[in-house]
DNA sequence: TACTTCGTTTAGTAATTACTAAACATACAT
DNA sequence: ATGTATGTTTAGTAATTACTAAACGAAGTA
């Protein structure tokens, strides 16, 4: 006896959600994802509430979540008032546009204030061995952050980080 | 008047708590680690119990996982029973080694599970439309996570992952 | 041996987060 | 206008997670 579709569909669905707990997110976001990954035509918000068991309301916020991560598109259908979702299938596409998203978010702020404890050391100088190290410190986690930052910038900018890129990548690192 | 070194001290550890937040981890856990960073000399428990107002309890456990990690290291001195730590100030090598630790985490299992999903398609092979097109996605997810499991162990096995590899892939990028 | 000094574990609580159910808003159709 | 089909917001609940307090254990010391 085959393996169903149906239960292929949930087994894979729930390994997304794992992933998506994995990495700080609701599970029942992997799940909405999943469900449109693996469906050949759009979704609408009630067809989600199918599959997934979840409610229109939960659907209706972390859908939008997703929308702005670029996960996930949504698109109209003429003399049809309901939205119809998919899932964005290019993965590096989908990298590239989290990364950018997030240069906007709490993260940012935060990687800021260390900027600012940088600066305000600056400011205000006191030449004693404890402040020299503590500003040193601090002066590395800087540098180390504006790595980063120019990496992700980097990556955001390219218009395809396609599995060639990788490849490069692979190549230098070697 | 100038801002005093416990002030500094405190604002930075509050940075380091949120942005630990926003990757899922307690912000305790930024908190431990910001002020082993910002100590000159290795700290017992009892030290970072009086600077974080965490109980002993709590930091023995998430300093556990920050060891794990491999961001804080453990030593000792001689004919003292305590435990000293101290954090790994190369974020670099911070990086490879919570790459390394990541590769046995849950969010392998999960994605081992996708593999599954595959090798059973494979096995109870059915042709019609919707297999083909679901078998195609998951493969295609499979090959993305690939792809990122080969970038992660290249750089888990690099000796050092400093700026200048930062540097030379964004290069390549370029 | 009993007494200290440390780290760990555990059982319970506080805080946070994910979710539900239902009210609400909007826009179209009659 | 009134009714109907949609998506959104909200107020409350369930589930999860971070943490505390206190018991415990281990290992040294008197």
């Amino acid at each position: 006896m085959p393996n169903s579709l149906t239960k292929i569909k949930k087994d894979f669905t729930e390994g997304l959600s794992q992933i998506s707990r994995f990495w700080g997110f609701p599970k029942g976001m992997g799940a909405i994802f999943a469900v449109l990954y693996l469906s050949p035509t759009p979704l609408a918000l009630d067809d989600i509430v199918q599959e997934t068991g979840l409610t229109k309301g939960a659907i209706s916020t972390e859908i939008r979540a997703l929308a702005r991560m670029g996960l996930v598109h949504r698109s109209t259908k003429l003399g049809d008032r309901k939205d119809y979702y998919e899932a964005e299938a290019d993965f590096y596409a989908a990298i590239r546009s989290i990364l950018k998203e997030r240069q906007n978010s709490e993260f940012d702020r935060a990687v800021r204030s260390v900027k600012d404890t940088l600066t305000t050391m600056e400011a205000d100088w006191v030449e004693n061995e404890e402040w020299n190290f503590v500003y040193e410190r601090v002066q590395a986690l800087q540098a180390f952050f504006d790595a980063i930052d120019s990496l992700t910038k980097a990556v955001v900018r390219l218009e395809k980080l396609g599995i060639s890129n990788v490849t490069k990548i692979l190549g230098v690192l070697k």
